[in-house]
RNA sequence: GCCGGUGUAGCUCAGCUGGUAGAGCACAUCAUUCGUAAUGAUGGGGCCGGGGGUUCGAGUCCCUUCACCGGCACCA
């Protein structure tokens, strides 16, 4: 019996019954037997040598066509890889080896860890294997046959996996010459069809198997790799480039924080760093004001009474420095903890006192400066801390407030991204997870109300199903920095359980006591975190609003030194950040050196300058000079320094 | 927290199989007054992350601890 083949150009024929698409491939031309490398098969991604067995659309691929081909490098070399290790340390079990973006790794269960040296001998032994040509074959074999040949074999994480495949189904065993693997597939025909200069190892790491840190840890090997290494060398450029806007490395060459030892997580600002924190929360401050908050400060240090009646010390416990005063010396024996959070402590605020609907909704915020354990692996420069400030508020408001105040937020939170140079954001959208609290009537509003105030304002969103908070559904914000990657600042939850647990009330139009929805917002997350992001979005160029030192005074000759710092007065008066440098160097390593250290204007003055009243004026990433009189030249710059809220037509 | 790696001058790094610490930049002093990305000379600077051990002797070997880096887990 024949079946009927339909071609992307149009094209349609019949081929028996059982055909492989590398049969169809010869029948059309020898030389597209031999370039073809994978085919799509009805939409799926399939082998060449696959029967088809029913009526099939047929896109035969080659190297040229990038996404399969990519998938199809990285998922054989992950099989090599594999069978280089077992061919070195036949002691190594297999794991799973996925393609990921980039490249792949693969994870071994293995007694000795890897080292950073056995790298280079796996990628020989990789690029032995792939010069041996050995061809790739597969077979689907029954289940009990499967996990009887891994037992047989010693590999029990095969035999795992195979459990994990739904019982209907049968079992696909590939072959990499004479080296098996379990896979899903596709695979090329031959490893030969890997390139084998396109790749590289990157890294090892320990990874626990299945993602469960309950688990045991495998040992795991990364590797990217490409269609040609023009690809593959910009990659690895890209990466030298993301190194060097590494805000570790940029916070120290800067001058603006350090950490060390005996506060891990814990930033000490330095004057120039501490500069742009202050001007960011100053023009957040504003922006809030101007939102229609009201700002509180809370308590860092709090009984553990109050933790206990949110929630927290239950489920928040392990994250929290606990405090107790000394025994011996102390009259009272407290239990506190550092505040982690500030909800807790705003509901205290809200709940002094009477509420009345005509008070909500009620925006309150706190630059509120949280202390968390973090898990000492998951310190990170300024991006993980244990010390931090976020731009925190929670709004309390009806429910069916709900939706304008979401309105309301995301109008602020686009207004703030766009003046700090991040106008692409996206948004995520969760809902309720499975466990949870409060009734579903209720969940269905406060995840309407969400999803209408998203797209009521043109917004769309990604849906991240069932990753809601236990009290309520959350939206997400992404902002997308200079060099494409995502960082999830912005955060709006929905809140229906600590009113509850703090008793918060408000009296209603009708006379009774209601409860407050709580929002729970943050736009920037923390302000480390989000130093951070800036500081690798513009690698270390900061807005000049933003930037700790805006004007370096230069003198050419010792003879300007006196007009120099006239200058710097000038410019410190009209509000603007100056220093001199009336060092006794040559301009060029004054240039230079302001220059790398990434000052955005430098004033140069010499005899000229001094002579005529005009500044020498050299913007950083500019190569012209222009020369200006000094008021033009501070008038010109006080204008360009104002935070974009407050500039003129603003 | 887990796996692996790293820790030597302010910074970047060298220091072979154990024999008593070195370079460049930076810093200081002096000379130089110079026109837009490195002027020259001279000089000072080290508890080799902390603790313990082996040894006649440890930056080097062993144990332990802390921090950092790359991941995993966590978190958002």
């Amino acid at each position: 019996m024949d079946i009927a083949v339909q071609f992307p150009d149009g094209g349609r024929k019949n081929y028996p019954c059982g055909v492989t698409v590398a049969e169809i491939a010869a029948g059309i031309s020898a030389s597209l037997r031999k370039r073809a490398i994978s085919a799509t098969v009805n939409g799926q991604h399939w082998d060449l040598q696959w029967p088809l067995s029913a009526d099939a659309s047929v896109v035969i691929h080659t190297m040229k066509d990038e996404p399969q081909s990519l998938e199809l490098i990285r998922h054989d070399l992950a099989h090599i890889m594999a069978r280089a290790v077992q061919e070195i340390w036949p002691d190594a079990k297999v794991t799973i080896g996925p393609v990921i973006e980039n490249g792949w790794y693969y994870d071994f269960d293995k007694n000795e860890p890897f080292s950073p040296d056995d790298l280079p001998k796996i990628e020989q032994k990789m690029r032995e294997i792939i010069n041996m040509r050995d061809s790739v074959r597969t077979e689907t074999w029954p289940r009990e046959r499967a996990i009887e040949h891994y037992r047989s074999s010693g590999e029990p994480y095969k035999v795992e996996l195979i459990g994990m495949i739904p019982e209907d189904e049968d079992v696909r065993m590939y072959w990499h010459g004479e080296w098996q693997d379990l896979c899903r597939g596709p695979h090329l025909q031959h490893t030969g069809q890997v390139p084998a200069d396109t790749f590289k190892l990157m890294s090892i790491a320990g990874a626990y198997w299945r993602g469960d840190s309950r688990n045991k840890m495998l040992q795991r090997i990364y590797g990217v790799a490409f269609r040609n290494r023009e690809d593959l060398k910009g990659h690895l450029n890209m990466l030298e480039e993301a190194r060097k806007r590494d805000h570790r490395k940029l916070g120290s060459e800067m001058k603006l924080f350090h950490f060390q030892e005996e506060a891990p997580g814990m930033a000490f600002w330095h004057p120039d760093g501490w500069t742009v924190y202050r001007q960011l929360t100053d023009y957040m401050r504003r922006r809030q004001i101007e939102h229609g908050y009201v700002e509180v400060n809370t308590p860092q240090v709090v009984d553990r009474s109050l933790w206990i009646a949110s929630g927290h010390w239950e489920k928040y416990q392990e994250n929290m420095f606990i405090v107790s005063v000394d025994e011996e010396h102390a009259a009272e024996k407290r239990i506190n903890a550092l505040k982690p959070m500030n909800c807790p402590c705003h509901v205290q605020i809200y709940n002094f006192g009477q509420k009345s609907y005509r008070d909500l909704p009620l925006r309150m915020a706190e630059f509120g400066s949280c202390t968390r354990y973090e898990p000492s692996g998951a310190l990170h420069g300024l991006m993980r801390v244990r010390g931090f400030v976020q731009d925190d508020a929670h709004i309390f408001c009806e429910e069916d407030q709900i939706e304008s105040e979401t309105r309301e937020f995301i109008g602020m939170l686009s207004r703030v991204y766009r003046d700090l140079g991040f106008p692409e954001f996206k948004i995520k959208y969760a809902d309720r997870p499975e466990v949870r609290v409060g009734s579903d009537e209720t969940w269905d509003r406060a995840e309407q109300a969400l999803i209408d105030a998203a797209e009521a304002g043109g917004y769309s969103y990604e849906l991240n199903s069932g990753e809601g908070a236990f009290y309520g559904p959350k939206l997400e914000f992404v902002l997308t920095d200079a060099i494409g990657r995502d960082w999830q600042c912005g955060t709006l939850q929905v809140d229906f359980v600590l009113p509850e647990r703090l008793d918060a009330v408000y009296v209603g139009r009708d006379g009774n006591k209601h409860r407050p929805v709580m929002l729970h917002r943050a736009l920037l997350g923390s302000f480390e975190r989000f130093i951070g992001i800036l500081l690798e979005n513009y690698a270390g160029r900061l807005p000049f609003w933003l930037s700790p030192l805006q004007i370096v005074v230069a003198t050419i000759v010792s003879e300007a030194d006196e007009y120099a710092r006239d200058v710097v007065e000038t410019l410190r008066k009209a509000g603007l950040r100056a220093e001199a440098d009336t060092r006794n160097e040559k301009i060029n390593f004054k240039v230079r050196e302001h220059s790398l250290s990434k000052v955005p204007v430098i004033f140069a003055v010499g005899a000229k300058e001094l002579a005529n009243g005009t500044v020498s004026i050299r913007v950083l990433g500019e190569r012209g000079l222009e020369v200006a009189g000094l008021d033009e030249a501070v008038k010109r710059f006080a204008a360009e320094s104002m935070p974009p809220d407050l500039r003129k037509g603003a």
